[in-house]
Parts: structure tokens; sequence; C-alpha cells
DNA sequence: AAATCCTTTTGGTCTGACCAATATTATTGA
DNA sequence: TCAATAATATTGGTCAGACCAAAAGGATTT
């Protein structure tokens, strides 16, 4: 059963993951279900046991299996769907991400309206402009949008903030749901957007803090309007209850 | 150097992790570098050579690093950032760290007062306690007082929300500066934190977002506030004109 | 100075053993 | 009979020492 001479890789480990992934994607493990005992598993396999043990440790470092002392290895969910590269694995729904923009670049914009300098306004300025007119192309307004968001991060001219603000949109990347909900939500509503934007750019120009917060509240308040949306229209019933529950969850928060 | 006996996970090897992390964050090895030998670290943790290879190949799952046969375990980037260029949070001043932590911190602890569950609650007053009892350790002092922060990020139950501001005090961890000066401010001031830490807990349990975002905000203000006493300390002259206009800057912006 | 050989270092893997946590089975007591 | 308990088996966690192969570094030769 084991073809063990195939694909020779350079450790044995990771022939090891493959041929494992392959299993649990064959559904012959279903979630929940407990592996073969390491012993077993080294003895089925051709290789010693620490060289099993590598091989699930890498899979539970990627959340494929849990391993228990004394129980086994307990399969936790099964390979395929949500790939990529994702080295991190952080299951971020597309919600939450949103959520925490909300909360966290209205402060930054807030921030900013009190320490951006004459390029950074220039440059955000120049960004709402590309996002006007590049309306055809869905990925280049997607890059303009995050370049137009992270300026705004950098005008705070705070290291911290702008790093941890470039996280949240490198988590986006990583989460191909978010990030595909978002383009399918603004593709419909890229009029509202710039004009959002320009808001925010016009309460940074006068340096005013509580509107450049408000401006940016309204923006990705909408924005997740238009996400929970376009949720709905994917699970009608059961989507509908969850997007009220949220609605009200951050209604709740900003009341 | 590294103790290793604090935090006993299940596995060793987890914890081998979590300090090769933290030193990795810490900039100790640059991107590119090589790791100390297998054995090298085995006998500097007191563990056993495959106890360091199953923590190397749990890192270089994550990415982080990647290890050549005769050539060693390399840096293939920081822990934290996503990618990209964001691989310099190098030189983020302790002010930057406490400004970003003031705005996300706060609007974190709002939310976690209308999200909070009563495992979380419980926790948060245990680590307040804790705070409390061992104001003799400095180190279990500022492991505790993290371990609060990131309690309450975890308790608005959103991951995003949770990971950036975890990432603030991996930031932190990496700054020395930062940390040795909120050490050397918060040495004098043990109580008057407890009593700070004691406040938000309460807003949180009478679910009250806006007295929760209070609290955290005049909680980190009077460390911001420490930590420019400490720092003037230093530098008279000039760090007292430096911190005078810091002050006017978050004033500026909070008002 | 360049190419080659040799020694050292380093990761890759194996064997076999012991311990601790968990699960399973057998035993006991009501 | 059945639930609580004790004994046993299974399983992961870790260690020690050993051997091999790849890579690196230095010494030697051309």
């Amino acid at each position: 059963m084991s073809n063990s001479a195939d694909k020779g890789q350079d450790r044995l480990y990771q022939d090891l993951v493959r041929d494992l992934r392959q299993e649990l994607a064959s559904g012959l493990y279903p979630v929940g279900a407990r592996l073969p005992a390491e012993r077993e598993l080294a003895a089925r396999f051709g290789v010693s046991r620490p060289t099993v043990r590598e091989a699930l440790i890498a899979l539970e470092v990627q959340g494929l299996i849990e391993v228990r002392v004394g129980s086994g290895a307990h399969v936790r969910k099964l390979p395929g769907a949500g790939e990529g590269s994702a080295a991190e694995g952080f299951n971020v729904s597309g919600f939450e991400l949103s959520e925490a923009r909300l909360l966290f670049e209205s402060e930054a914009a807030a921030l900013a309206a009190t320490q951006a300098t004459e390029e950074d306004l220039a440059e955000i300025a120049r960004l709402v402009e590309e996002i006007a007119r590049e309306n055809a192309d869905p990925d280049g307004t997607e890059r303009a949008d995050r370049q137009f968001h992270v300026a705004i991060a950098r005008a705070t001219r705070n290291a911290a903030i702008y790093d941890v603000i470039e996280r949240l949109w490198d988590l986006r990347a990583a989460s191909p749901e978010a990030a595909l909900l978002h383009a399918k939500a603004r593709s419909a509503n890229i009029k509202p957007v710039v004009v959002e934007h320009a808001a925010i750019l016009d309460a940074l120009r006068r340096r005013d803090p509580d509107g450049a917060r408000a401006a940016m509240r309204a923006h990705l308040t909408q924005v997740i309007d238009s996400l929970l949306f376009a949720t709905e229209e994917r699970q009608i019933a059961e989507a509908r209850k969850a997007a009220q529950a949220k609605r009200e969850r951050y209604a709740r928060f900003s009341a």
C-alpha cells in the first residue's frame, strides 16, 4: 500500500506528510477519527518513530491533526479548501478582519489627521484619484484600495501603527474568503467608495481628528454591510440570521 | 539567558518554538543568518536533539526558517511579519508602541465589554489578582501584565484583533528600550497599576463599552506619562522638550 | 592563484529504552 | 445488576548514543 520510493524528497518526514495528507484527503479518516499509533505508522511506512513524529508535528502545525498524549493523533480538519501558502494558517474570517479594521483604522485616521505631512496628504489624494479612474481593472482597484488605507496608517507617523494595519491587510490577502467577498461586494459600489474616500481625505486636510474618525468609520461600516449582504446572497436563510447578529454586535459596540 | 522552566506546555518542543521565535523576533538572528547547530541548541536548552529537531521542523513548516543538510538552519523571515518588506519592526520606539496601544487596546476593551464570556472575565480577574500579588518579581509582573492585556484582546472574540495586539507586544519584546523603560517606569507605580487594572475589569463586568474604553485609555495614558518621565530622567533637557511635544500630540488627538 | 583532496561540521535517521498520560479492562462493593 | 475503583495495556513524550551523507572549510598540490 505505501509506495515508499516514488518522489524522494530531501527528508523522509516530508514524504510521510505527503502520504498522510493524501490519506486524510481520501476520507479514510474522517474528522475526529484517530490515526494509527506512531509505532504502527512507523512499521507501515518503514521508517523510525522519530521520523513519524516529525511528520505528525508538521501536520499538527498545519492544523490538520491534534495529538494528545495517551490518546493519539486525531483529525482536526481535512486538507483541501483554504490551501494557499498561508504559512501562518490563521483562520480569520472576513467579518473579524473587517471588524478589526473598523476599530483600528478609524483611530488611525483620527491620529493621522493631526500628524500627516503635506507629502502624506498628497499621496493619499493621488490614490483617491487613482481609484476613481481605475474602476475598470478589479485587481488594480484592490491594490489601490490597500495602498489608500495603508497610506493613512503611514500618515500617523507611527511605525507600530503602520506595521499593525499593514498586517491586517496581509491577513486579508491570506484569507481567500475575505478577499473574494470584498471584491464582489465592492464591484457594484465603486462610486460610493470613491465618495467616502474623498470624505476621509477631506477631514484629514481639515486636520479634523473626529471628522476623520467618523468618515473612516462610516466607510468601513459600509464595507461591512456590503460584505454581509454578499454573504447573505450565498447563504440565504442562515446567513441572514447571523448577519443580523453581527450587525447588532458592532451597533451595540458603537452605541 | 533563556530560563527553560517557566511556562511548561504539554510538549517541550513547543517551549523551544516559543523561545526560538522570541530570539528571532529580538533580531538576534537577522534574515539569512544561521542558527546554532542542533547539538548546540540541545545543550543550551537542556533537551535532546530529537526535541530540538521537532521544534525546528515546526518553525520550518511555519516558514520562519529553512534547514539545509550540512549547512544548518537559516532564517527565512522574522516572526509576526506577513511578508513583503515588513521585515523591519525594529526601529519602533517605545513611544510609538505605547501610542499604538493607547489607540488599539482602548477600542479592543470597548468591544470586549460587549463580547467577553464569563470565562474571559474570570481569566482576566485572575490575572489582576496575580499582578497584585506578584509585585515582587519584576519578570513575573512583566509577563502577567502582558497576559492581562492580551486576555482582554482575546475577550473580543475576534482573532484578527487578538493577533494584532499580540503582535504589538511582540514588537515591544523586540525593542529593549521599550521593555526597559516600562519596567523602570512601572517599578515605582505598581499599586496604581493594579487599581487601574481593577477599574478596567470592573467596566468589562458591567458590560460598559464606553467605561472600558475610558478606563483602558486612562491606564495607558498613565503608562505613557511614566514612560515619558523615565525618558526625561535620562535625557534631561532635550527629552523634556520632546516629551512636551508628545504630550501635546495625543492631547490634541483625544480632544 | 586555481583546482583538488581531506577533515570537520552539520543535518538525517535509526535503535531501543524509559516515563507519563490516557484508555481499557478487570475487579470490587453496594 | 451496576456503578465505583483498581490493575493493566496502549499511546505519546523524551532521551541517549550511534551511524551515515551532505556541505563547508582548510590544507595540499598543481
